[in-house]
DNA sequence: CGAGGGATTGAGACCTCTCAATACAAGTGG
DNA sequence: CCACTTGTATTGAGAGGTCTCAATCCCTCG
């Protein structure tokens, strides 16, 4: 991969898409190309943050492992989404760990020249400054789930679901779950095991109906109910 | 309170220390007065906001509400720290509560003009850049304390409230809890009972001692153990 | 001294987790 | 086409942790 191919990638991504020519040129220069088989972890708990990433290829997920193994997804990343930015430009930390999900094709970019950008590119700091607080209106949410018991958490999931990418048929909504049970379990915070008597569960209520992986909603309000804990 | 003291003030709080004088004024004659009682809810479940908040006086707490009453304390925010930022300029809703816990003298903020800054003015998007990237370390944070338990989420508060304010004696490290144990207890996402429970708990594994609202902790080894689910 | 609020303690219920067994699906090799 | 394997999902029994509810305690204040 050549400078200029950095050059116009970084152009493609919506964070880089304003800034200048010029600035995304040094910035290519800068910038470290490696790859990462899924499986491997990029960055570890606690490790110290001078850069970056960004995804040209496959996929990642920022976890947290608590002491007896469990693993909470935070989010999965995709190609083109900057990621470890809080952690590379302000904390001094990371405070979970990077996996990779999908062999990836990492760019690494270092925090250095960004926080410059910051402060001599209005555009720049004011996209980043929108990109950080929606971020945390994301976090916020995911708080949220915590709050509340497992049927709450795989409701809210579900009425999301449902809500977009769907088929509507006459008994229902229906969708495909976008990744394994085991993975919406960790993503729910919740063990595999419950999230299947959870299913199971609502299945009973005949609210959905669940078959592999296709999930059919049949009571929208019923759904959100339960997402509200009643 | 006259505009010009609205321009000083602003001008004092971190955010807009670096904002033209000009600016600030113009700010400052948006910008709403008013005052709130203890235990007065200024932002409700799912409002839509158009304007975030600044203390001059007062405390506030963030908190989501789940169905069944339990409240989760989110962050408590004392005089001059904006809130409910990030709602008011890039989401269209705030997702829990926001409620006075002291008396409280606020200034409201219309989100228009703040947009327009952070267009225009590159040291402010910088810094709003920088502060919300902060409050994502700190969301991460929290999010990480509900993957633990009760234990390990006292621990950690414990632990980091040792390192700070803290009076060092021959039996330990002394300090003064900030909050009723009630409060605390809304905090770490657990109930009161759970609390004294766990603080029993430490108490008589020696690591801590409790007495009204002052703690010595005798040993901080201990505690990060436990803090860490040990 | 009594009242009231916060804090503590105890008993029992509820929920989620763990561990182990089983089922199911897809793919492999004979 | 049939075992066999492998990975994922389901089901059951039991344990552990937190919550609820109720009673009690303690401290402060009037």
């Amino acid at each position: 991969m050549t400078q200029s191919d950095f050059t116009s990638y970084l152009h493609s991504i919506p964070l880089f898409s304003d800034v200048t020519d010029e600035t995304c040129a040094v910035l290519a220069g800068e910038i470290q190309h490696t790859h990462a088989k899924a499986g491997q972890i990029i960055v570890r708990e606690g490790d110290e943050l001078e850069h970056f990433f960004i995804l040209r290829r496959g996929k990642v997920a920022c976890c947290f492992v608590n002491p007896d193994g469990k693993k909470y997804i935070i989010e999965t990343i995709g190609a083109g989404i900057p990621f470890a930015v809080a952690a590379a430009l302000v904390g001094s930390r990371y405070d979970g760990i990077i996996e990779v999900t999908e062999d990836a094709e990492l760019l690494v970019v270092p925090a250095a020249p960004i926080k410059k950008m910051l402060q001599n590119d209005a555009a720049f700091a004011a996209k980043l400054a929108l990109r950080s607080m929606e971020d945390n209106l994301h976090l916020s949410d995911l708080i949220k789930g915590f709050t509340v018991g497992a049927q709450a958490r795989l409701g809210r999931y579900l009425f999301r679901q449902a809500l977009q990418a769907s088929a509507r048929l006459e008994e229902g909504v229906k969708f495909e779950l976008s990744m394994p049970k085991t993975d919406l379990a960790a993503f729910l915070g919740i063990t595999p095991e419950t999230l299947s008597r959870t299913f199971s569960y609502l299945q009973n209520k005949r609210i959905i109906t669940v078959k592999g992986s296709s999930i059919i909603v049949h009571s929208i309000r019923d759904l959100v109910n339960v997402s509200e804990g009643l």
